[in-house]
DNA sequence: CGCCGGCTTTGATATGACTCAATGAACAGT
DNA sequence: ACTGTTCATTGAGTCATATCAAAGCCGGCG
């Protein structure tokens, strides 16, 4: 299949959202509600994947991509987080997005990773190779229409993230990083404000979210805690948020005048 | 065509590059060149772009597609400079990227916008239909997997431009982007450095470099004066730079310890 | 229980980039 | 050539965030 190596050859390493319904990987909460993005995979789909796929379970703090070394895996993530990143010769470091479950993370067959990922907590995934993916291509082609469209949310996500990096201060990407990360854990739809007083889970250290926005730790912390004087937030601990006032943090992130 | 419908649906608004060879769309420049990223488009697929296309000049200024507006429009540019933005409501305004030559502008058949676009010069372009577009699809449906390979260079590079807006410095965005610049008009290949002394051109206004960089104009000049003093560029006029010393702009890029 | 080590918060100071302001250069129209 | 306009450069001072430093908190483990 002299077009199929074409595509494995050209595509580049880069993190998407399968979105894929269950679970050939086992997962239970693969649904296609992740993101709202594309159908769920038929049930054919689903078998071919549970024979050509490989599965493990990583330790909290693995390291299964790395810039610049050879891609060789696709991965379909079933449980836990994993931060996606680059890095400077001098340790600053950017954190260019985040991989949770129904996620996938598509590497070049050829050429370099463009950027590294790390689990965040135990992670559980399928792992693909090269081959098992091109087949995996062929046998579904109605596979790339769906890879297409996650990989265009990925993009507007992208966007979203610059404007943030390059315009924002530092109080505004906080609060818009809580309301897209209450969208990202579908607390609330997409477009939509989470209910006053929602809590939800957050998974990141304060250095991850530091890497994330573009920021120090210290700046977050006194950011968040800005926030939480102003009863906007509340912070049970360090894994949680409450928000309050989801309405007035919608303000701030959006730099209403 | 039910399927073909959904995908409509789904698709986001995003900027990518077909890098259609050629053209039904008139251009003498839209080589598969662009990027190398994919093959260049048959003759049956231009002769049908050709069928579906409609051509238009637009004046420099002009503002083609608006954030939040409804989407309707595909676009593929023959000659002249896009730039795809997003702004705050109080103003601020980054720039997400540029769309030139071969370049794609893809629309959400339904939903809207979610950046702007504008020309910076003169451009030509071919417009799609939402119809026309799927039509086009469902003729060629490889054309998915070329937007697909596409769509996740555009993904690299949109993570390359959050680690250069997350923690780069003034001067490192700018030694960073006149090597990517230097790469986008396909002065040195993908990856490698332009010869010592290379002159390019530079079609944008300091305000649009600072609104791609997260800086402000007058740190933009600062920054180049700077350069040039140190004899690492050449600026003979506003929209021509000469590149003195790759190498040493591609040590301050990367911050090279 | 109590000490240790890592992470977070808070405080004090430094600084890179921004803001405000003036000057300079390029260009269009008269 | 002159004048007005717009954009770029340069300078001076300010401010938001980074950096440096010191507590505070919390979980793990003896």
């Amino acid at each position: 299949m002299t077009s199929l190596k074409k595509i494995t050859e050209f595509r580049r390493p880069v993190a998407i959202n399968l979105a894929s319904r269950a679970s050939a990987s086992g997962c239970e909460d693969c649904g296609a509600r992740h993101h709202g993005l594309c159908d769920a995979l038929t049930d054919d789909e689903l078998a071919f994947l549970a024979r050509v796929a490989q599965r493990l379970t990583l330790a909290a703090g693995t390291a299964l991509i790395e810039e610049g070394e050879p891609a060789q895996y696709f991965y379909n993530i079933n449980s836990g987080n994993i931060r996606l990143f680059k890095s400077l010769p001098d340790g600053r470091r950017q954190i260019t997005g985040f991989a949770g479950p129904g996620h996938f993370l598509g590497l070049a067959a050829t050429g370099k990773n463009v950027f590294s990922a790390e689990t965040m907590e135990p992670v559980q995934l399928c792992r693909f190779s090269r081959t098992a993916m091109a087949s995996m291509f062929e046998e579904f082609p109605v596979l790339e229409r769906k890879l297409l469209d996650v990989a265009m949310h990925e993009l507007v996500l992208s966007q979203q993230q610059m404007l943030l990096l390059g315009r924002k201060t530092a109080i505004e990407r906080i609060a818009s990083f809580l309301l897209s990360w209450a969208e990202r854990q579908e607390i609330c739809a997409a477009g939509t404000l989470p209910k006053p007083n929602t809590t939800m889970k957050l998974p990141l250290s304060r250095t991850d979210l530091a890497d994330f926005l573009g920021l120090t730790i210290e700046t977050v912390s006194r950011s968040l805690s800005y926030l939480k004087r102003d009863g906007l937030i509340e912070i049970p601990n360090i894994h949680e948020i409450v928000l309050l006032r989801p309405q007035a943090l919608s303000d701030i992130a959006e730099a209403a005048v």
